[in-house]
DNA sequence: GCCGAAGAATGATCTGGCTCAATGACGTAA
DNA sequence: TTACGTCATTGAGCCAGATCATTCTTCGGC
């Protein structure tokens, strides 16, 4: 489901300030003039996290919104005896805040080097009931990660543990390719394997025996510990949509 | 997470097509005034359907919006081979059709007798263009659903049977409630044990024997087979979160 | 280059929930 | 009322993935 843009971008001045920004074509501000585009930036601020360090926790009051430029980030929720479920991963041009609520309802925490903008939510409203537009590429979004959370659903509640992977490795897939803008067959795994299992609804002994799985039958190879090579894309495909005779093999 | 109002309603002359409305509360036009209900009104068409009907079927285009008045429905993907994970179900005030996408992304079917409007895509967007207060409250609904589905992968990926029975039956009951405006103890089950089992990631089996543990337990009672009434709410609470020290009992 | 610690992979065993099978309860029609 | 079909419950055995234990890699620091 490709996040596909929907205004042209403007052109900006030498010397804007977002002149350079790595996820103008990709995020909310994109349809943006070079001045409100430059008002939007002077609202924010800039923060830089180290991994680990969190954005902020479950249950915190809500008082801002987050725009991600670099790096990548994990969503999670805990259950009382320290269950841990990742609700998603967030990367350049995400935005983080879809929500209406006094709380937040997960922690988010850096898995690298990370940099982001942040908004008060009064500034940030503010600014958008002014700005239509926004408000639009907002509900597209939210949209968007509604129907991403559906598809998380159909992993979650009934795909196989081998199909769960091969979905998420698509998935990181499309991101790579949507983010360089061309076709792509490796990407990287920032995230350790128990934050892919605690992503998947596995353990992290499944996620490594399911990847030697997928390994075994040639759909992928791993060219670094953290690194994908798809070897097989149409297999890996059929695979993370349950038509694979799995137990043929 | 309930469905806070923010805005209060409009009082509607007598005979106004929307007075009796039993959703209007609840739901994103909650907000107008009586020409601009009137307006909107006149924009839908209402549908009724039995049960079984389908609404529309994943990968048909998605050419209508909808609002649920009566009944329910329930929502689903299918895998290749017919695994069938329920997304998620939908009651009176509901609006249907909180995406972005050419193509539905999943099945819509009544569980009972449903009454429903629905609007074209072009005349309902034209609608929100013009009522940015509505273009809010659908951004709202998107966030609502949003934060629901996060809760729904914390079920899937980590819950324990027992837990997800639990904490769905809390979320009807806080349904009920939203419905009716004041406490309850006891809601309908307008969904099969399938249905039920679809939407946990379960079996029904499963969901039968989790049902009669639950009901060993004394935390809820079956008034008949699909009615539930609900003894010890707040011992209901400790098994969804996972708090409850399962393992002694 | 060597060392140590953390992360990843692999092996052995266990178990919660699934599958397959049978029985029970309910609602509807004659 | 009885009979039947559907849905729900209960039972027995099994298996995918969890858990527990060990070994292997990787990589940063010296």
């Amino acid at each position: 489901m490709p996040y596909v843009p929907t205004a042209s971008l403007t052109p900006l001045p030498e010397g804007h300030p977002c002149a350079d920004c790595p996820v103008r074509p990709i995020t909310i501000c994109r349809g943006l003039d070079a001045p409100t585009l430059a008002g939007m930036r002077s609202l924010g601020t800039m923060q830089r996290l180290k991994p680990e360090q969190s954005v902020f926790h479950e249950g915190d009051p809500a008082r801002r919104v987050f725009m991600v430029t670099h790096g990548a980030l994990k969503l999670y929720t805990l259950l009382a005896d320290g269950r841990r479920q990742i609700t998603g991963f967030m990367f350049p041009g995400d935005f983080l805040g879809v929500s209406i609520d006094e709380e937040y309802a997960f922690t988010v925490e850096a898995l690298e080097d990370t940099e982001l903008w942040w908004f008060s939510r009064e500034a940030f409203d503010r600014f958008i009931s002014d700005h239509p537009q926004v408000e639009r590429e907002l509900y597209r979004l939210a949209a968007h990660e509604l129907a991403e959370a559906q598809r998380q659903m159909v992993l979650l509640g009934r795909k196989a543990a081998a199909e769960r992977l091969a979905s998420f490795f698509l998935g990181l897939l499309d991101r790579a390719e949507r983010a360089s803008g061309k076709a792509e067959t490796c990407f990287d795994l920032p995230m350790s394997r128990i934050d892919i299992a605690d992503y998947l609804g596995l353990t992290k002994e499944t996620v490594s025996r399911m990847l030697a799985h997928l390994r075994s039958l040639r759909l992928i190879r791993l060219q670094a510990q953290n690194r994908v090579e798809v070897l097989n894309r149409s297999g890996l495909s059929e695979m993370a949509d349950g038509m694979s005779a799995d137990h043929i093999n």
